[in-house]
DNA sequence: TTCAAATACGTGTAGCTACAAATAATGTAG
DNA sequence: CTACATTATTTGTAGCTACACGTATTTGAA
């Protein structure tokens, strides 16, 4: 459905700013779809975003600061993020032995599984974007990226 | 920025899935933008898109469903945001005379006064997104409406 | 007419965001 | 070594989201 449609609004001020609008709801649209597959397992996509860079660094540890630069939502409050992950034993947490400022935060072998039960699902939600060709993705993500110059 | 080093993510999994990503790493950062420019004014983005959505009703009163029904965000609770625009007396909420289960929310003139002030401001926010000419604006909504199939 | 279903809205709760301020440890200039 | 700046993280607060449930009102079928 075109955004028009979408929001009811039958005329935009101007290009750019239907796109302001287009993008922010394109986005809202697919976290919807994220959260609910990832509802199940008692993750949000902010936890989830989490746990997949700790399993980019595993075995080794990540600090709150490496978690923080490398999230989708930098404003993310990685510390709290880690307290739930925590309190599900997903992960651990410990206080870096070189620089007592720091901690060291590693995932468990409960988080690990749960990634990879996640992993083949997740394969499935990619499908909802499978209504563009690859290559208009690739020309969708190229203009997203010039987009942010 | 390539989105790869936005987020220190040398490869994706597929296309598809760098999509997602670049989604909404994209409007996060948009979102962003528009919240500094409101700020001044301590409105939210979403305080603001039901400011917008009274305006094109106005004089006729909107319903809580009918602000729903055309928000970005659809899973906003209307109820609330139209309580902290209330608290700021920028619009009057009666109910309906016609069906008491209905509230009529309507903008005041201060609510008017303030739209007007950040209609000035807001021309600016969209130059940020002149990175791209108006054929790839157009180009990359078309992207975004065909995503959502 | 009557009563159950539908509708419109409000409220409660857990979790997240944005931002500022606090705390603690480390680095560094003199 | 000391005072001060810097760095890493935590905490506090206001506002938003997602979802479920509650309340009041209206609609409509028997």
């Amino acid at each position: 459905m075109k955004i028009e449609e979408e929001i009811r609004q039958g005329k935009f001020q101007s290009e750019y700013h239907k796109l302001a609008i287009n993008l922010t709801f394109t986005a809202n649209w697919l976290t919807r779809q994220v959260t609910q597959g990832l509802k199940p397992h008692k993750l949000t996509p902010q936890q989830y975003n989490v746990l997949r860079i700790l399993r980019g660094q595993h075995p080794n540890p990540a600090s709150i600061n490496l978690i923080t630069e490398r999230m989708i939502d930098k404003m993310s409050n990685a510390s709290r993020l880690v307290d739930k992950l925590l309190a599900k034993e997903l992960v651990e947490r410990t206080t870096c032995p070189l620089d007592r400022r720091q901690v060291d935060v590693k995932m468990t072998k409960k988080g690990l599984d749960l990634l990879e039960k996640i992993d083949i699902e997740s394969k499935n939600w990619d499908d909802n974007l499978k209504a563009l060709s690859k290559k208009e993705a690739q020309e969708l993500n190229s203009l997203l990226d010039m987009l942010r110059s």
